[in-house]
DNA sequence: TATGAATGAGATTTCATTCAT
DNA sequence: AATGAATGAAATCTCATTCAT
């Protein structure tokens, strides 16, 4: 059941915006987004249903908002991972596959949900499409920046849907069912990014 | 709107729950599940809404014939390409990244649906895992029938996951989106095939 | 779920009337009339739906047909109770109070449903009233012939009433759930019995 | 087909409550439970069908709900009748039998329901079981409250049952078509009555 | 006589959305 | 800005009944 932040009453639209993506995020990431309807939403940042409809179209684009703020979060950690200093190119690629991998464990459902829709829904996809894009032009000029070696953009998108996918498939828990221990799996995403920002191919 | 194939009106319970199943694909592959119904499935058909409970508990359940079936052929098709002569093992690699490809191509509505439960129904998440672990194993039986190099299952599986990742970004037309060229991925994959089936790491 | 008595396949219309209605008395008296729909109810008798209305209109017709062998086999009962020699009245008395609890509990939940549709359904209330009937009748005839003292209609019809509502309390498990003794509610009906048989009032 | 009372659009929760109650009372005890829907009831209090579920979660719900509200004004007319001055105790007898007959008869098709539920439905019957055990609870502090003579629980259970089954049968017109008189009925339940709250037994 | 696949009307239930307050 | 009762279209599912074999 939804459980409802305490009373927002009588605020700007912005705060009202923010509490209702605040918890829609949340409930996305626990019930998921076809258990939900758009009464649970506001109810679960404190409003009623009617209220809802001030601020968003419907549940999807409800939806797309949380996508952004946790775009935003990931590459913050991301970033952070990539300035921290480290004594080792390899000890790097460890940490990011950590961070994305905790990334990906913390909103497995959401994430899991993200894709379905990416998977069912047009608006969704474009969407999700163009922060892609933009994940790859980063990528682009972090290479410059961290001097990796060069490498076409079909490998860095390859390497980004490795990531992706292996780490959702961690957070759902499907590795383990497989039999596949998250050590060795994670060590395969390690050198796969290692080899990925060392020199030749 | 679900066109009919001609009125079947008579027939074995296997007859019907044949027709229904093949319908059904075509439909969810060209609607997606969720704005589909199983009036329409069963319409698809040729049936009338209550034949579709005769032979199916709910929609889940006819996705996932649908599903199974999907599996076989997908294998079928695999199957050949791996048991072709081939002048290379680098043209047996790139026959199976084609057929691969060319499945979830042709499947691209129907795989994304997939994942879209997968992430979100319990009941389809344990029914495709239990296909997957399946195909784990059969990539084992056949490493040593084809005399592969050793591998660790998560090495397998992690092949798998990018093989499986990349051709629904392709099919989707996510790659493309992106600026990322398809013969480039598929080299990517080929590359991948081969150094998983050469000598050593 | 419905127990398929073996195979008859092919017999005279009257055999095949007569299955149906021993398996629906069962059925009726397990699942109860709501419950059950006409498919089941030849299914039990081990015959296809379609067989079903051949024999009979519909699940009421059938169920009527059930009640009508109930009465006779329970007047058989009752009849046999009173021909029956014993040392005193009471003890007479006692028997029959203990015969007709003793039919009520075994058909419980058939005499539950059969009081839902004297209640609900205008054909069974007629069909079944008519049964009553017939039953003051005899009980007119009785008591001449066994000599029992005047009593009027109303004398009459009110005994078999408590009778009736006192046996479906007892069988249906009320009287227990309200912490009322079942041997205090037999004697109950037995001073009933016997003050009616008696001679003043 | 259910009259619509004027539209209600906006009130409270309670109201909306309040008024399909009232509605469904009146339907059942016209139509009959199983001659319902959900839908129909809505509309019969002013409301479409989505409003139904706000209230109740289903029509057994309603009914149940319906059926207390009529328990209570039963225990109000009885209750009435008791404390009225009467010049005599078989007065009282007769003003008790009277009242119950006159609620019985007003909710004759509801009653018929009623028993048609118990008898069928496991959540009806403990419901109705429960408020049984109130009313036996009552009778006995009744009994204290007027200095009626002790009598065992199960003489109190049956006298509820006879008055129970003889006002339902007039109620439902089966004493009628059995050529039992009215009067003749009633003053056997005022004796019942009589002897229940006089001196010995 | 018997079969059982097929029917389709209709009941149950959900939920995005509105709008009077 | 916020409320929440009310809406009603649409999806899910059942079952008495038919009819071609």
């Amino acid at each position: 059941m939804a459980r409802a932040t305490r009373r927002p009453r009588r605020g700007s639209a912005v705060e009202t915006r923010e509490r209702l993506v605040g918890a829609a995020a949340a409930v996305f990431n626990r019930d998921g987004y076809f258990a939900t309807d758009s009464n649970k939403l506001a109810r679960a940042a404190g409003y009623s249903p009617g209220t809802f409809y001030k601020s968003f179209a419907d549940k999807r684009a409800l939806f797309l908002a949380a996508y952004e703020r946790w775009v935003e979060d990931e590459w913050a950690d991301v970033g952070a991972a990539l300035v921290e200093p480290r004594p080792s190119q390899r000890g790097r690629s460890a940490a990011i596959a950590r961070v994305v991998l905790g990334h990906h464990k913390r909103w497995a459902v959401f994430r899991a949900n993200l894709r379905a829709l990416v998977a069912t829904d047009e608006v969704v996809r474009d969407f999700v499409w163009a922060a892609r894009a933009k994940q790859l032009e980063t990528m682009a000029e972090l290479r410059k920046r961290l001097r990796w070696p060069r490498r076409s953009r079909a490998d860095d998108w390859a390497l980004l849907l490795l990531l992706e996918r292996v780490c959702d498939s961690l957070a759902a828990g499907e590795a383990k069912a497989l039999g596949v221990s998250e050590d060795a799996l994670v060590a395969v995403l390690e050198r796969a990014l290692d080899e990925h920002v060392r020199a030749p191919r």
